[in-house]
DNA sequence: GAAGATTTAGACCAGATGGTTTAGAAAAGT
DNA sequence: ACTTTTCTAAACCATCTGGTCTAAATCTTC
């Protein structure tokens, strides 16, 4: 079988599945119909971990429906170790959120049991090849769910009801060195104005965002997008 | 042309560009080509939202790289309306922080201006039937750079340098309580404990986390993964 | 069952924080 | 020029917060 792959050596894959059956099916598929060498399968995600470190694969074909632990963790952990193993997360399931966590913590593609046999070799061909793959079902998925979550969890409020709106650059400083767990003291230091003066700005910091101390405004100005004028942030 | 879309109504367009030639080429290639209807085009953001507000378009084709105001802004404004319309961008360049961004607040699709004429058609045509369209190769970038992002965002501290972790279960409510805003008497009440554990408490948590005071505790725990135990959180 | 960790809780104190009022100087807007 | 807003600053006071030490009860763990 020559895939446009005699270019590098044949690329050593480890497969992990719970069942069995379905191993040693990926399993031949793979010596059969592709260039790969299978150096190791593994039934448990633990049992994985090892094998990688062992032997140091290119590639890992991860179920993601395991007991135990279950794959995604797995595949956290492994992506910790930052061996340059490439992992494609297998399953049953075009659950969007487990698509969106999967490439989230760094799978390198997601396909599913269902698809056709060609698919998976062509899915790892691209992903040994450097690429990330999704077939384009999933990748709508993907980006559905991507945006949703965009849209609820970024500025649920108008330009009006952001109440950060109303600060004054001199009281937005103020809160940027809140911000950042700086006292009065160190505020005025930073701003070379009186402790008193920082006080007072504080004081109508409170009053504007309606809030009753520092760590309130901090997290007012955190959860409604203060920091997000510097820097694109993102968390998980 | 047929192209599938029998079943319904002609999908209404508006066509966004600054660059006049290319407007009227891609005006022309959609009324030759495909069943869709171009009821307006623009050659300025503002001008193309006030048109947006009248004809209530299916779709809208927008360039952005424009001068004046920038189109990511107006496809953010576009979608802060919330009136239905799916947005396609259009640019001449793949840059992935550009694709990412533009993904991010809401765009249907993205495709490039030097991408063949048929490839737009085609666009449309998934983003008309609520698909959302992006070429293998910008989806390629864009998960690279969604992938980078993430792993540059999260967790850049080990399980052993991440202090979080030394800290007890009880400190961990404690900790969760402060990371609302909640006074010592608050979280004494909610915890069913006095006022002065809750002060042993904290200070073990000040200690633990090497901080001085309560915002610096909520930060480090924000910034070290703290809610993220509970709650997939993305902000911009 | 002994050793260690965790959770609970008190006392004492210094200093930081927040609420309120007042007020002058500077800047911006009309 | 006049008004409004913003920035500056002080005084006063109550409360909250944080540091330190001590210590008992309860859980874990070996």
């Amino acid at each position: 079988m020559r895939r446009g792959l005699e270019f590098k050596k044949k690329a050593r894959i480890i497969i992990v599945d719970d069942n069995y059956e379905h191993l040693s099916g990926i399993k031949e598929l793979i010596e059969i119909e592709s260039d790969f060498d299978v150096v190791a399968t593994a039934t448990s995600a633990s049992v994985a971990i090892s094998l990688i470190k062992k032997y140091r694969p290119e590639i890992v074909l991860m179920d993601i429906n395991m007991p135990e632990k279950d794959g995604l963790t797995a595949i956290a952990e492994i992506e910790k170790l930052d061996l340059g193993v490439r992992i494609i997360a297998l399953t049953g399931y075009d659950d969007p959120d487990l698509i969106f966590r999967a490439m989230k913590i760094g799978a390198k593609g997601y396909i599913l049991k269902t698809m056709a046999s060609a698919q998976l070799i062509y899915a790892i061909d691209e992903v040994a090849a450097g690429k990330i793959y999704l077939p384009a079902a999933l990748s709508s998925r993907f980006f559905e769910y991507f945006q949703k979550s965009f849209k609820e969890e970024t500025q649920d409020l108008s330009d009006e009801e952001n109440l950060l709106n109303y600060l004054t650059q001199r009281e937005e400083e103020v809160l940027d060195l809140l911000t950042q767990g700086i006292t009065y003291k160190g505020v005025a230091q930073k701003l070379f104005i009186s402790e008193t003066t920082v006080k007072t700005h504080v004081n109508n910091i409170f009053q504007k965002l309606q809030v009753n101390d520092r760590t309130q405004a901090v997290l007012y100005a955190l959860n409604n997008g203060f920091l997000n004028r510097r820097k694109v942030k993102i968390a998980i």
